[in-house]
DNA sequence: TAATGCTTGTAGCGACTGCTACATTAATGT
DNA sequence: ACATTAATGTAGCAGTCGCTACAAGCATTA
């Protein structure tokens, strides 16, 4: 076994706190709740976590890490056009399982824009992540259509994202037209 | 004169609560703060105001009254194809000036995104309204081809921003291309 | 001048925040 | 069996949250 009965028990913790953030949000994740989430009481939140930022970064990185696993399954065998892509990939990431992302997503990017030390990485690294996933699906000419396409797709998805958080969804849908 | 002076006292509030809260955004916007910003007490806060989602919501709505007159000064005299009408309103809508409101903005959109009543209605009409503005500037052959530019247009802006947000400008940049 | 109602300060309530000191129990190694 | 360390509960701190009861100041009007 790789993992310490101590590591274990902590990444026991993050994929129920991860549970919670995805349900609720980073708003309500204070500790208190967060333990009951867990099973656990704040105090031992803070026994295996250093303080809450530790804690909220490890959880984010869960969180990020599904998303990266569920993405990797709907990769598609073939390259791809941007217009496919884009539809294609807005067709799993707006099921109803993958809309607890998206709004942690959002928030994630709303305190990123404000230059947050503890979520603008972690919001930077998972939009990389974004891009990467799209960069290795296009069917492009050259490295820099390949960028800029990948850069649209993003760009693209993001903005369906956040029209539909507003609960413009059929304009987001009409955008793919 | 239209106002009464407890009308008058409340604008002034508000437009000084508007500043706190695209400066500092929705998070540390709790009433002591705020009132310390408008130089008042929390007390005479909830004077004028029923509670803290009536405050908050008159200091949106001021907000995007703000936007939606800095929108208004950017109007085109002439109708615009999607393309250049994107370029233009990427142009001054990514001026630092205009940064403070699409912070708050991710701010909304994350909070509707949860479906809050106090949010949603109020990013839902924002929403409109730039939907309207892109409709007003396009040229477009037809009202169903105005109507998807429109969507389009929404939705690659807002896809900018988010991108911005999240620490990629240039991947924003890139996208436009 | 007196009385009424608009405006504001003071003080505090109960709940919650992140976090910690202290003590106790449970497990582990010798 | 014993000593040491790991794990956990209890209790609480100082601070903030939204909000309110009470009273005092103030201005207008009768």
């Amino acid at each position: 076994m790789e993992l310490s009965k101590t590591e274990e028990r902590r990444s026991a913790i993050v994929d129920r706190l991860a549970d919670h953030v995805l349900a609720h949000g980073l708003v309500p994740a204070s500790l208190r709740p967060l333990a009951k989430a867990a099973g656990t009481s704040d105090r031992m939140l803070l026994y295996y976590f250093a303080d809450k930022s530790e804690l909220l970064a490890a959880t984010l990185q869960r969180i990020a890490e599904r998303m990266t696993g569920a993405m990797a399954d709907h990769a598609a065998t073939e390259p791809q056009p941007l217009d496919a892509l884009q539809k294609r990939l807005a067709g799993f990431l707006f099921e109803d399982r993958f809309w607890p992302y998206m709004c942690v997503w959002i928030e994630l990017a709303s305190r990123a824009a404000r230059g947050d030390p503890l979520y603008t990485p972690i919001a930077a690294a998972i939009g990389q992540g974004f891009l990467a996933w799209g960069e290795a699906q296009l069917a492009a000419d050259s490295d820099e259509a390949r960028a800029r396409d990948a850069a649209k797709l993003l760009v693209a998805i993001e903005g369906m994202v956040l029209v539909r958080a507003i609960g413009l969804r059929e304009v987001a849908d009409r955008s793919l037209d």
